[in-house]
DNA sequence: TTAGAATATTCCAAATTTAGAATATTCCGT
DNA sequence: ACGGAATATTCTAAATTTGGAATATTCTAA
């Protein structure tokens, strides 16, 4: 993966919020949709982007795209991330953007466990009681 | 300054290494060109999208404008730099570059004191004996 | 004040990015 | 096979980025 690509897909603030998103486990698109409360189209190309740029991987379940950071992940982008969150502040959104991901993967798994195994927790998950 | 910005100068390989040059010291267009190996209106170009975007800054010294980091520097910023610079082979130029400036500046000097001070080394320039 | 050096700007065209609306695709359950 | 859910694509248009050629600006030295 080219560094010039990754540093592309952080410097839009909504790219960095899927970034920060999937840095914790995957995610469907209908779900980075309502957390960054965005439209679907738009959702869908920034994502479309990020993975043409080899920045993020997809895989089908069923009726559900999973997005997902590649593995391993990349230094540079992980780094960033994790500075980024670090910093209170420099990206109000990247916290709550979390609290909702965990919110929405705990609603969802006690409304219904049919959902994809992939959109809920996994060991990349550094909450451990998450789900 | 937006991180955005910063990541914004990051994602263009040229930018990159123009911005690896200033953080071993402040340089005027005219070295960047020829470390570079490009036209003035490209380099002259990419500063001033730079500089709009806060990442660099220019005084105007004699005939030459000095191009510099701002001091702080910016810990996102002066981060990566120093990671994409330590990976070997990531951005073959980096190094290269970095060479060629100690003797560009070397060279000035000695063929005629009267370069302005700005653009031979000072404080901020990691290599005592450059100059 | 004039010539020349260093740099910036303007004019123009191509390429890339961004986004909404409408439409299409893919898959599941029935 | 059919309808609906989740997602992608196409069409279209605007905004941004990129770069060369020509020109303009700013400063110095004589």
């Amino acid at each position: 993966m080219e560094f010039t690509h990754i540093f592309k897909c952080l410097s839009d603030v909504q790219r960095l919020r899927i970034l920060n998103l999937l840095s914790a486990g995957p995610l469907c698109v209908c779900h980075i949709q309502e957390i960054l409360g965005e439209g679907q189209v738009k959702v869908s190309k920034q994502l479309r982007y990020m993975k043409e740029l080899g920045v993020v991987e997809a895989t089908r379940e069923a009726n559900w795209m999973i997005y997902s950071l590649p593995d391993p992940r990349d230094p540079l982008l992980e780094t960033n991330l994790k500075y980024l969150l670090a910093q209170a502040g420099v990206e109000p959104d990247l916290l709550s953007d979390l609290a909702k991901r965990e919110s929405l993967l705990l609603q969802a798994q006690k409304r219904d466990g049919g959902l994809p195994v992939a959109i809920t927790c996994d060991e990349s998950c550094p909450d451990e009681d998450c789900c």
